[in-house]
DNA sequence: GGACTATAGCAATAAAATTTCAATAGACCA
DNA sequence: TGGTCTATTGAAATTTTATTGCTATAGTCC
């Protein structure tokens, strides 16, 4: 990365490759993108500090680990008042089945990914904690029969 | 990890702190988890070895990198025959815009998540790829307005 | 054309990963 | 209960990688 901020073609394949494996040495990622290891790493260390890697995380085999259940939630709420929003996010950041949170546009007000170890687990947090929550005004479930496809991220071309 | 394949303590502890930090070095890993490094270490290999690891990836910022809009796709198919159901799969795959793929019950046969550096792209994309692919029925798109909570993966206690 | 700046890469050093091997703890059986 | 076997640990040594310091170079801007 340039001192102006500007991404470069390198810096682009640094991105795509580690998006792809978090864990390449530095050597190995230097080779691929023809640098030397030493401007590779500093590039790479640029680039997380100004934000442009979030960070890296080992993908689990969420099946093998005992947790079988995934439902998309989209929630409404009976108000949309800046108060009520914020507290229904941090109620939304404290619950561990809830991996992801997305405030949407149309029908719903957030979608929910959730994971849970079985149907059990997964319809008492919904009912239990997620319908009952304060504020919540519609709960709409739709379970996850199969993952066809898991890139997460950005497509880099 | 034993040799029975039953997870103890450690390496649940090991998956959870690779989950949240999948670039933690070995060294610290281990003094984390509790062990010294070389069993951690090969602990960390059979995990890896035995699937329950199934990768490491970079997170990037997709905003700051130019990549302003996501959206869910909900898509149904007009067949849900095995050859239609695999053609339309392999299709999805193809796709640089779709990250994420599932199959799903409900009034939808697909979810999808969709990443796009901004809604001329997207639209292009969902109008002229998705909703005239062969076999799709339905698009129903939602917009994503933020990210409220992104912690992929599983809740481990 | 000369000075300046950004970035590369070599060389040296520090740190981490990895291998080897001996020791230990627990399970199982006589 | 004692002995053997097995799985796993951790210390030590080695290899590999990350990191730092410095010089060289290419490109840019007067």
């Amino acid at each position: 990365m340039t001192v102006t901020g500007q991404l470069d073609a390198i810096d682009w394949r640094i991105l795509k490759t580690l998006q792809d494996n978090g864990r390449i040495t530095n050597v190995e990622l230097a080779e691929k993108v023809g640098l030397s290891p030493p401007p590779c790493l500093r590039r790479v260390r640029a680039l997380e500090e100004a934000g442009y890697i979030a960070g890296y995380r080992a993908m689990l085999n969420a099946e093998k680990l005992g947790f079988e259940i995934m439902v998309f939630a989209m929630v409404g709420l009976k108000s949309q008042a800046e108060t009520e929003l914020s507290s229904f996010i941090e109620r939304v950041k404290a619950w561990p089945l809830v991996r992801e949170c997305y405030a949407v546009s149309g029908e719903a007000d957030f979608m929910l990914k959730c994971v849970g170890a079985n149907l059990h687990a997964m319809q008492d947090f919904i009912i239990k904690d997620l319908t009952a929550a304060a504020n919540v005004d519609s709960v709409k479930t739709t379970l996850i029969l199969r993952r066809e496809k898991y890139e997460p991220g950005i497509p880099i071309p």
